[in-house]
DNA sequence: TCGCGCACGC
DNA sequence: GACGTACGTGCGCGAG
């Protein structure tokens, strides 16, 4: 068997390491990220490549060789931040402890290091790999050693072969001297021809190979400028070249026999792995089930591509896949259809299936029942083809989503390996990811297709039998399924859009923005770019003097709330907060809307994600329509842009009255806060009245305005911190608010105390309707984690049922209004109101009905308010 | 392409 | 006492 050395390029991967993963520290406090990432990729390498010898080179010092011929190599560089420098020593211990060698040398750096060896090893027979996130090492590329390098932080190596180069790069390994030493490098401060980049300076070794001969024909090279240039600038070129050639005769004193690696000891390496708490490593190492699956080996799969559909392929018990690319389903093509029941698997081309008349019967009968991944998606793929889908009886995207809702990684394949049965390829593998993204030729097309619906067929049950455990099967069934398929429907619809009420709102902000642009560059003093906090900073605080209240990572803070405090202090203030407001409309809600406007029927169709927020209300994007401005009046009036789709009709709105509070009051079982909806008295001023002690009559408005933010922060769980944040008092001050609220409330005390300690003992929280949320963190020595769990378990059951609430609000309505046989329709749900339009004949109609599901839809110890109002438009309907 | 700062809603 | 703050989406900027 050959030797196999394996060397990795320390300071450059520790490097790559730091900057592609969070700032993450154990729980002692000690920075880990460098050293967590450099692991994985070692770990990935003894597996991949089996080194027979490994060895990691470092940096030795700030001086070396180089230094001699340019004292700014490497100059103008960021000092390395002390979180890294200190993981440093952490990784080599980690490295004795797997039993690799590592190396430095004063005055030599690591590449110098691997130049040197990777030549004695090849002299020697070995295959060599070398591992850096530097393309310098390219150069040492050759028959027998490979150079990977890390490409998008360190997840991936691309690795480069004399072939792979040429193919890539068009120059060979010994070219990327010449390379480097014309085009330069910022960041090792190697000058370089200024002018020349990677285009040029190939086009230039493409022809004359080495630098050398560049220069001896400079006489034949096009371009005046470029010719000056390469004249004027040719020692630095050469001096450049220089600096880039790896040393391969460095003097090292460390031999290809002191590399040697034989496989490490799990015992040896898990003490650190503890001490650092790289717990998935662990239970990797310790075979226990890691969430990554190296290599999933797939069974053999059989499955007909389906040239005619006949009725007789249904057995009424099927699970199906409507395969689409591209994140928008109200757009993207049906790329094939998946089909499997207990007889067959199939795949059935698009094109056949949306003209094929037994398809549509099988699909529109409700008694034959079908497993889907995403209801809604499915349902409004469908709808495109004038095909409307029932009889839908499990849906994986939503089982999964109720079973956790943290999990992100919602596909079939993915929730199908979760789950133990390795059956799918992911779909990035077969279709790529972002711009790269393509649909496969058809037999791998298919083939996927097929093999999702085999396992969404093979996986329902397991599933079913989980939320059965849970007490959740009700919540899939009665709930979360019926609502898809109303949300698909209310999609589908879409808000009509009067684009001409937006373009002119654009054309009137358009100016005022150049207005307020102008006074603003006046007053100070120069022209910037307005729209960037870093340019905006500078100039406020220092060129203006202002008190700099607040920092960000990237400099100073200029949000709204700082500038708000400063607003008396100078008039540039005000124009700024005021431009920065309209500048959101503009960008935002004018341009933003009208690019997502269907050009044919001049609607929007916003997507919810019905499986995404850990709280259980719903997300809307593509446009956002649950964050269309209502506070300051001036945006406010983009709802006026939100009409009714047909002549005579109106918008009408309904919405919650303190749906949380109420909900608060009715599983804190708090005696008072019951007592104060009962009495149906406005529930801040109510409050206001207890926390102070005073009179209805004696409630400032201050006084409400504060017990106002008391009573919305115990609705989001926001700590005594955020209280002051948001009431711009003292930490101590805003504490002493929540306390006498807990004084006066006991019930929502208690409450606060029994759900902390029921999370800590289940490991999560539920909603009245058994929705789910796990808290690992709430046992967490991690005083931030587990302050963050613990309001999340006050939070979680109050916004989380108020969400269920609204929800069957919705079934209980779609109901009502087809029993009713009315035209209404519900268009939008921005969390505790809902939106529908309606022919004028039914406005009063809707008055009875619409608040009456919604305030009896479940019955609370409170009783739930529903205030409605209907108008021309959005904006009217208040 | 991605993270950040900022801003909009509930 | 720590340390940074509900749940989301989307925009423009600026670094890689």
């Amino acid at each position: 068997m050959t030797n196999k050395l394996v060397l990795m390029d320390g300071n450059s991967l520790i490097y790559r390491a730091f900057f592609a993963l969070p700032l993450l520290n154990n729980d002692k406090g000690v920075y880990t990220n460098a050293v967590y990432g450099f692991t994985t990729m070692l770990l990935r390498m003894l597996e991949e490549e089996k080194p027979t010898h490994m060895l990691v080179a470092f940096d030795a010092g700030k001086t070396t060789f180089r230094h001699a011929t340019y004292k700014e190599y490497k100059g103008g560089r960021q000092k390395t931040p002390s979180e890294l420098s200190e993981q440093f020593p952490i990784l080599k211990e980690l490295l004795t402890a797997f039993g690799i060698k590592h190396y430095q040398l004063e005055q030599y750096e690591a590449d110098d290091i691997i130049g040197t060896l990777s030549k004695q090893a090849r002299d020697k027979g070995f295959d060599v790999t070398v591992i850096s996130g530097d393309k310098d090492m390219l150069q040492l590329v050759d028959e027998t050693v490979t150079v990977n390098v890390t490409k998008k932080g360190i997840s991936e190596v691309e690795k480069y072969t004399p072939s792979y180069m040429l193919e890539k790069m068009e120059i060979t390994p010994k070219q990327i001297i010449d390379l480097k030493a014309l085009m330069g490098d910022n960041s090792d401060n190697i000058p370089g021809v200024p002018g020349v980049g990677e285009k040029t300076a190939t086009k230039l070794l493409k022809q004359y190979e080495t630098i050398e001969e560049v220069y001896a024909h400079l006489d034949e090279v096009s371009g005046k400028k470029l010719k000056e240039n390469l004249e004027t600038y040719k020692a630095d070129a050469f001096m450049s070249k220089e600096l880039v050639t790896i040393n391969r005769e460095s003097p090292i004193d460390v031999t290809i026999d002191d590399a040697k690696y034989t496989e490490y000891q799990p015992s040896e390496v898990s003490g650190i792995f503890k001490e650092l708490g790289f717990q998935s490593l662990l239970n990797k190492m310790t075979g226990e089930e890691s969430v990554e699956e190296a290599t999933v080996s797939l069974d053999e799969i059989d499955y007909t591509i389906v040239e005619e559909i006949s009725a007789a392929m249904f057995t009424g018990k099927e699970a199906v896949v409507i395969e689409m690319l591209g994140e928008n389903y109200h757009q993207a093509a049906i790329e094939g259809i998946g089909l499997v029941n207990d007889n067959a698997a199939y795949f059935i081309p698009t094109e056949l299936a949306i003209k094929s008349a037994a398809f549509k019967d099988w699909a529109e009968d409700e008694s034959k029942k079908k497993s889907v991944f995403d209801a809604k998606k499915t349902l409004v793929a469908l709808l495109r083809h004038d095909i409307h889908i029932k009889g839908i009886t499990f849906d994986m995207l939503l089982a999964s989503y109720l079973l956790d809702p943290s999990e992100n990684n919602l596909d079939i394949p993915a929730i199908s390996s979760r789950m133990g049965k390795a059956m799918a390829k992911s779909d990035e593998e077969v279709y790529g990811k972002g711009a790269k993204q393509k649909v496969p030729e058809t037999a791998v097309l298919s083939e996927h297709i097929a093999r999702k619906a085999n396992a969404l067929y093979a996986i329902q049950p397991e599933m079913e039998a989980l939320l059965e455990e849970n007490e959740q099967a009700d919540l899939l069934l009665d709930l979360e399924m019926p609502l898809a398929l109303i949300l698909g429907e209310m999609e589908s619809q879409g808000v009509l859009v009067d684009k001409s009420r937006l373009e002119e709102m654009g054309v009137d902000l358009k100016e005022r923005l150049a207005n307020l642009e102008a006074e603003i560059y006046d007053l100070a003093g120069e022209e910037f770019n307005l729209n960037s906090p870093k340019q905006l900073g500078p100039i406020l605080f220092e060129k203006l003097g202002l008190r700099a209240i607040k920092k960000t990572k990237t400099g100073y803070s200029t949000a709204a709330d700082v500038l708000e405090q400063l607003e008396n202090e100078h008039e540039i203030i005000p124009k700024i907060l005021m431009y920065r407001q309209l500048g959101k409309l503009q960008s935002t809600y004018i341009e933003g809307l009208l690019k997502v406007v269907n050009k044919d029927t001049s609607k929007i169709h916003t997507r919810y994600n019905q499986a995404l927020t850990q709280t259980g209300r719903l997300s809307s994007i593509d446009p956002n329509l649950q964050n269309i401005p209502i506070r300051l009046e001036e945006g406010r009036k983009i709802r006026r842009a939100f009409v009714p789709s047909e002549k005579d009709w109106i918008m009408f709105a309904a919405d919650y009255s303190q749906i949380e509070l109420r909900v608060l009051a009715h599983i804190a079982n708090d005696e008072k806060l019951i007592a104060a909806f009962k009495s149906d008295l406005d529930i801040h001023t109510q409050t206001a009245m207890e926390v102070f002690h005073v009179e209805k009559d004696e409630v400032t408005s201050n006084m409400r305005r504060q017990a106002k933010a008391v009573n919305f922060g115990i609705v989001y769980g926001i700590s005594d911190y955020g209280l002051s944040q948001n009431l711009g008092i003292p930490r101590k001050e805003a504490k002493s608010f929540i306390d006498r609220y807990f004084d006066i409330y006991p019930g929502v005390k208690q409450y606060m105390e029994d759900i902390v300690q029921e999370a800590k003992q289940h490991g999560y929280v539920k909603t009245i309707m058994n929705r789910r949320r796990y808290l690992p963190e709430i046992t967490s020595r991690n005083f931030n984690l587990r302050s963050f769990a613990e309001r999340t378990a006050m939070n979680t059951p109050i916004q989380g049922s108020a969400a269920d609430i609204l929800k069957k609000a919705m079934l209980d309505l779609d109901e009502k209004l087809k029993e009713e046989k009315l035209q209404a329709r519900m268009l939008l749900q921005v969390h505790d109101e809902l939106i529908l339009e309606a022919p004028k004949e039914e406005i009063e109609k809707l008055k009875e009905i619409v608040p009456a599901m919604m305030e009896n839809t479940v019955e609370l110890i409170v009783p739930l308010k529903v205030d409605y109002a209907y108008g021309d438009s959005w904006f009217d309907a208040k």
